[in-house]
DNA sequence: GAGCCTCGAGTTCC
DNA sequence: CTCGAGGCTC
């Protein structure tokens, strides 16, 4: 971005350039304070300030009270910095019954080459019903304390965490390094004395004790945290610099021995029965415990198992939480409404009269789709002895993993006489288009992908998500407004937000692909209205000209666009213009991700940054390639963990118009980061290699997983593309094609020698 | 072609 | 968290 000289800036351009340097500075200043790295060099930032100075002195009526040329140096006071887990903080793979269990053990047995009657300990320790924490000690002191967060990044939490009790400053003959992990929680005992406490002192009080122990302690004034009682038990470990045990259970005593709480009812399991047998203990001695456990988890007790075993993208492959039955309750179910997704999939949601369901409010439960509303799963068979779902049915109601409500059943004696089985759209109720079920699908589809609002609400949010673009301050909530006001119609225009900021929020140049306000569907703009009302209270919401009329009146009195909302100050306007710009910058990856190409999430993304390594040469090859034909398609779909959909998807999007110029509007304001090479210091890291023949040693996911963790790319067939074909006994055709295109062959022996 | 395993997409409430 | 579908293995 070539800058003009203060001299040359006329009185069209300042504001902008003001509202620029301001964002800029005001990011620079955040990455500086908190704990993410800087972004600027302090030569370029005393560069950029002076000229915003510069700015100032000759417009002064631009000039803020708050002008990051005055303020930038002071720390920002809001919030808890961020931590990057050094090693990522999983979830667990659930489990329901005793069968689920039965098959966590033998699909372990099978990964491992075990046989059933070998050996295969496992611990089973209650599932604390709480939150998780991270505690990095470093020559034996607590240096660091994180919440989970979304498992990659938590929240620095290290001050709060100093006041409970339960945690050791200080933990003797711990190894250099040490990150605990374990969860944060409350007694029901606390928390009914906190509950009266608070109601007492006309404070809030809290649902149940886990959001009163998560409350407690994201407190930014620690005194806060300080005075609640807060509880921890430690069950598993990040960053070691040395081994504490050849086990789970040695590794659990030896934090007893240093003086961190580990919960007493954790016990080692040598058979199935056994594990079964201590969930059966603690699910009729749950109410006595005095606190909220939602379940067993049970983990093979070897270490060295668990490290063949590895990880799976999101939990380990050696652990599972055995839940108990969820808690139902019933009421009744008022509306069935319709959303829209960014896909343009149609998600039937009920709308229910409020019931408390363990410890929470439900209003809302998911139907899937209409089949499951009508009884029916995907094959057609019957669900609830198939039993549909009608709007003025009483319904049981569970949280489903104690989280997401669902509608278990339908009491038909109850049925009101005059309740009519509900009727699936046939055109979306958003923007009219016809709804389209392909034929053995469950989802029903809208099909104005350009013309659709809901959808194009929905990418942006996507595009702002967490796994994408992330733009702190950036959520649905302000998606669903500022699309309504007109001021963001595709995730360009979150680029040129700032500078149409300062100058008066001029007209999109693709306004076309903007709509009014829907104001006739009952329901499906609730949260449109909902967002824009809090923003614009009396603003004679729902219609367009009540909107525009509530912001030419304030625009009148001098504020620009984003400040004249409410709740939105100068301040909060310029943190979040600093918020999109610090993201100009971003990785392949997340670019690709958050395109929101169906079939391609976050994984795939990250899959296809990694095969092409720069945007140019992913869009070059995604252009030049032609559906099921050619060298481009070949290579797309010879990619590990990428089919003829996923390609198919990927192609279209490339070469469909709209796609393509909305993109180009898009990369114009950012700067992409190439993909890393993957670990480069293996010796087989950016090979590809083929397994063939019966392996030995290992088997074949074992052998793929540990592959893939040193840097290679694993794929099933021998092409010119193929670095290493590792062939047990019994190879055949993929051998001989190796050796006729002169690919490297290794016995499994070689191969374990080359990988050390 | 069947049967895993994994990932994507959709959803709730705080 | 769950369900459905895609992709890979056998």
């Amino acid at each position: 971005m070539a800058e003009a000289t203060v001299s040359d800036l006329g009185p069209e351009e300042a504001p902008g350039e003001v509202a620029r340097l301001s964002a800029l500075l005001t990011a620079a200043n955040a990455a500086y304070h908190g704990q993410d790295a800087p972004i600027m060099s302090d030569a370029e930032f005393d560069r950029l300030r002076r000229r915003l100075s510069e700015i100032e002195a000759r417009y002064p009526e631009l000039q803020r009270a708050d002008s990051a040329s005055a303020t930038v140096g002071a720390p920002p006071a809001k919030g808890f910095a961020k931590v990057a887990h050094r090693q990522r903080m999983l979830s667990l793979a659930n489990a329901f019954s005793g069968d689920d269990v039965a098959e966590f053990d033998r699909g372990i047995r099978r990964f491992l080459g075990l046989g059933p009657e070998d050996p295969l300990a496992m611990t089973a320790e209650p599932k604390i019903d709480g939150l998780s924490l991270s505690i990095r000690y470093e020559a034996g002191h607590l240096v660091l304390a994180a919440t989970r967060g979304d498992g990659r990044t938590g929240e620095n939490v290290t001050e709060n965490v100093r006041t409970v009790a339960d945690i050791p400053q200080d933990l003797p003959g711990a190894p250099d390094i040490l990150e605990v992990r374990g969860e944060i929680y409350m007694t029901h005992a606390e928390f009914r004395a906190l509950n009266q406490r608070q109601a007492h002192a006309g404070q809030k009080t809290f649902a149940n004790p886990r959001n009163a122990a998560a409350g407690s302690l994201r407190q930014l004034d620690v005194s806060i945290t300080a005075a609640r009682p807060l509880r921890f038990f430690a069950y598993a470990w990040g960053e070691t610099s040395g081994p504490l045990g050849a086990t789970q259970s040695e590794t659990l005593a030896r934090f007893r021995d240093m003086g961190l709480p580990t919960n007493p009812l954790t016990r080692r399991c040598e058979t199935v029965a056994d594990m079964l047998a201590h969930h059966a203990t603690l699910a009729k001695d749950r109410a006595t415990l005095g606190y909220d456990i939602d379940g067993v988890v049970y983990k093979v007790d070897d270490l060295s198992l668990q490290a063949r075993l590895g990880l799976r993208s999101t939990t380990p492959r050696w652990a599972i939480a055995h839940k108990f039955p969820a808690e139902v309750a019933e009421t009744t179910l008022e509306r069935i409404e319709i959303q829209v997704g960014r896909t343009g999939a149609l998600s039937p949601v009920a709308r229910l009269t409020p019931v408390t369901v363990g410890g929470v409010v439900v209003s809302n439960a998911t139907l899937h789709n209409a089949d499951y509303i009508a009884g029916r799963d995907s094959e057609g068979a019957p669900i609830r002895d198939g039993r549909d779902i009608r709007e003025g049915d009483w319904v049981t109601v569970y949280r489903a993993g104690d989280v997401i409500p669902k509608i278990q059943d339908v009491d038909l004696s109850r049925r009101p006489a005059d309740a009519r089985p509900f009727v699936f759209p046939t055109h979306c109720p958003v923007c009219g288009s016809e709804v389209v079920r392909p034929e053995g699908e469950a989802v029903a589809r809208c099909t104005g992908e350009l013309i659709c609002a809901a959808q194009a609400v929905e990418r942006l949010k996507h595009f702002v998500s967490r796994a994408a673009f992330d733009i702190e301050g950036f959520g649905a909530k302000q998606v669903e407004a500022f699309h309504a006001l007109g001021w963001i119609a595709e995730p360009a225009d979150i680029f040129t937000l700032a500078a149409r900021d300062g100058a008066g929020q001029k007209t999109l140049e693709n306004a076309a692909a903007l709509q009014p306000l829907e104001t006739g569907v009952a329901g499906v703009f609730e949260e449109r209205r909902r967002a824009l009302a809090e923003m614009m209270p009396g603003s004679g919401l729902g219609d367009t000209d009540g909107v525009e009329a509530y912001l030419s009146e304030i625009r009148s009195r001098g504020a620009t666009p984003l400040a004249t909302l409410h709740g939105w100050g100068k301040r909060s306007a310029e943190n979040l213009f600093a918020a999109i710009e610090t993201r100009r910058r971003i990785s392949l990856a997340r670019l690709i991700f958050a395109l929101g190409i169906r079939h391609v999430g976050e994984s795939s993304a990250g899959l296809l940054a990694r095969s092409y390594g720069t945007f140019a040469a992913f869009r070059a090859a995604m252009e030049a390639a032609r559906a099921h034909d050619g060298p481009e398609w070949a290579a797309l779909n010879d990619i590990d963990g990428v089919g003829a959909v996923m390609a198919g998807a990927v192609v279209d999007f490339f070469h469909a118009p709209a796609a393509r110029a909305a993109l180009d509007r898009l990369v114009a304001h950012l700067e992409i980061e190439d993909a890393e090479a993957p670990a480069s210091e293996s010796p087989i890291s950016g090979k590809t290699v083929v397994f063939t023949g019966t392996l030995e040693t290992m088997t074949r996911a074992e052998a793929k997983a540990q592959a893939e963790g040193l840097g290679a790319k694993v794929s099933g067939s021998v092409s010119a593309k193929t670095d290493i074909l590792v062939a047990g006994p019994g190879a055949g055709s993929k051998r001989t094609k190796a050796e006729e295109l002169g690919i490297e062959v290794l016995s499994e022996d070689e191969w374990r020698a080359r990988i050390g």
